[in-house]
DNA sequence: TCATCGGCTTGAGTCGATTCAAAAAGATCA
DNA sequence: TGATCTTTTTGAATCGACTCAAGCCGATGA
């Protein structure tokens, strides 16, 4: 380890670690002759700041840990370019976790970075109840929630996804759909919870303003005469899962088969998309889809699948923002919570205009 | 900040700061008794050790930094969550930093970790000749490149692209497409190279055993009897660029078109498959489509996508693994350079058995 | 009772950069 | 030239945890 210090570049500009440190952090003070011969010195040596000396003794850090539920699915990734982007213009770092949806994942991550001391916290938690995130808050790490709304004790920016749920439930609804499938990851997770209480919404709704409907929002297949709707909540919001759930619907007699699917998320979506093409299913005619997320791949996929729209990048800015204004003024800071308005991109995976059966 | 150090779990104790110490890192040469008088003071005081402090003092770092190209694209996620896991294991924290293929904001990365001190670099560079990279290795932090070949300086874990390309062109021309397409990215970036180099050798090869065939390998559109080869080398490796790359071959005229395409990673592909379905070609009827890295949504595709498949998770361990390595025993090491072996997935977008034209 | 020994605990010194009161050097003016 | 400012530079103290030589204490054996 030939790692140079403040030390060894003032013996060589024949100055003092004083000096020097202040050729680093305040050049103006320094006379030019004297900051030249420091500069010198450094590009001799080879000389880089010890961040870890610098964070200890002034006792803030210039990282900021963001840790997100899957860095495999493109929505996170795009958080986190937002989030590394504003960091970037205000010369902090962001260092990127994946917790997996793991309880165990997230709190191993959250103990690391309490332990490094960083500025602050952005968490897209497994469990948003989780009293480890006040904590941390209380003794020092700021924390602010993403994609995930807090109840006042911190900052978060969301967006709404009961709106979101609710608007895929209203135009699959729209487009003449009374047997509809809900596919969400783990009910613990609140994106899931909430896109699934939208939709239920919207179904209720249809039902009170259908003549004779009876509408069965909570799950189950019951027969009704309104809009009949199933509820499926696999362990976790991959392609994978969204595959499996589409291998078990298309094995249901075609009678008792839904007609559409609003999933939680694209990826459940995608892979949904790709069980129906394996078992000769037509989307949308068979089945319509409706995803949620609007990533990239979802234009691109073998049926362009309609997605519920966030702005995704905006969210991991916002939360990078609200991070530096309490970091700042700690005292006057009072916790915000920002919500965004999703959107509905229609494509053909849901396009049908004439009405099923 | 309400930041509780060791001394005050010292008096709480009613011990000393040495003590406190040995209770964390040695517990066992601690009684029982003064242990979980220490235990129980952490508990109330809320302890959590400065990791700051204790790397200063011990001057070794328990986090790697990962820089990858481009943290959007599923193959970079996948290679971060294998280094992610094994580093776990290792009781290691992997930050993972997105260079965007950005030469300033990758050195400003490196720059940024070794700053930190931390334990070591995985980096898949911009450009793998960068002098800084072996500057950085010289002062005592080790890197080891991935997904790119070194020459000896550093240790490395790569496919070989030059294999798979060769592979995909191969394949094309034993479909008997004649007159094929490179999209790539910027030159620059090795893999793009390699890839194309590959792909070159496979046509030249053809070229040879092919009767009265003249071969055109370095790009350009000349007329010729055997395969004819085109090189589009794109800005970056985004879906956007595939599909602007595709819309510019679907404007030519038909009988200058090329039959197949072969695209330097499965973004490429998916957006000039896009572009394929938006100017009305058939695909593979009319363009035939390689890809590279499969990527889990190139299964998912309109047309379910052929590509060249690397081992992704393998690649972020093995990375981890040769840096543990060279970190643990860093007299003895020996630069290594692991090289895997990619293979074809043959899907729908290249499965076209007669011949084009 | 005293010397010896092993098991625990202590606390000063250290890692590298920053800070700031105080000293030194330089500039200005009478 | 000396007094008075102003501009630069200095170096000791500090951040929090770790290390290790030295000391303490109780037990054991003579």
């Amino acid at each position: 380890m030939a790692t140079t210090n403040i030390k060894e570049v003032a013996q060589r500009a024949r100055v003092s670690v004083g000096t020097v440190s202040n050729v680093l952090n305040r050049p103006e003070i320094v006379s030019p002759a004297t900051r030249e011969r420091v500069f010198d010195a450094i590009r001799e040596l080879g000389f880089v700041r010890n961040e870890v000396a610098r964070h200890l003794r002034v006792g803030r850090s210039r990282t900021v840990g963001l840790i997100v539920l899957d860095v495999a699915n493109p929505f996170f990734a795009d958080v986190a370019q937002g989030a590394d982007s504003l960091a970037d213009e205000h010369d902090t770092m962001v260092v990127l976790c994946n917790s997996a949806a793991d309880p165990a994942r997230e709190l191993r991550h959250l103990y690391q970075l309490e332990q490094q001391r960083v500025m602050g916290i952005l968490i897209t938690p497994v469990d948003a109840g989780n009293p480890r995130l006040a904590e941390l808050a209380a003794r020092g790490t700021p924390v602010v929630l993403v994609d995930s709304a807090a109840t006042g004790l911190q900052c978060s920016v969301a967006v709404d996804d009961r709106l979101g749920g609710h608007i895929a439930g209203s135009h699959l609804i729209e487009r003449g759909h009374r047997k509809i499938l809900f596919v969400g990851g783990p009910q613990s997770i609140k994106q899931v919870a909430d896109r699934h209480a939208g939709f239920t919404s919207a179904v209720t709704e249809a039902g009170d303003t259908e003549p004779g409907g009876g509408v069965d929002p909570g799950g189950g297949m019951g027969p009704g005469g309104g809009v009949e709707l199933v509820a499926w909540f696999m362990p976790a919001l991959s392609v994978a899962n969204g595959r499996s759930a589409g291998e078990r619907v298309a094995a249901l007699p075609s009678g008792e088969r839904p007609t559409a699917a609003f999933c939680a998320n694209d990826l459940l979506a995608l892979g949904f998309l790709q069980a129906m093409a394996a078992r000769g299913l037509r989307v949308p005619d068979d089945m319509a889809i409706v995803g949620y997320d609007d990533i990239d791949f979802a234009a691109a996929a073998t049926v362009p699948l309609s997605s519920v729209r966030q702005p995704r990048e905006l969210l991991g800015r916002t939360a990078i923002d609200l991070l530096l204004e309490e970091v700042a003024e700690p005292e006057l800071h009072r916790h915000r919570q920002v919500i965004f308005q999703p959107d509905l991109v229609v494509r053909q995976s849901s396009d049908l205009h004439r009405s099923p059966h």
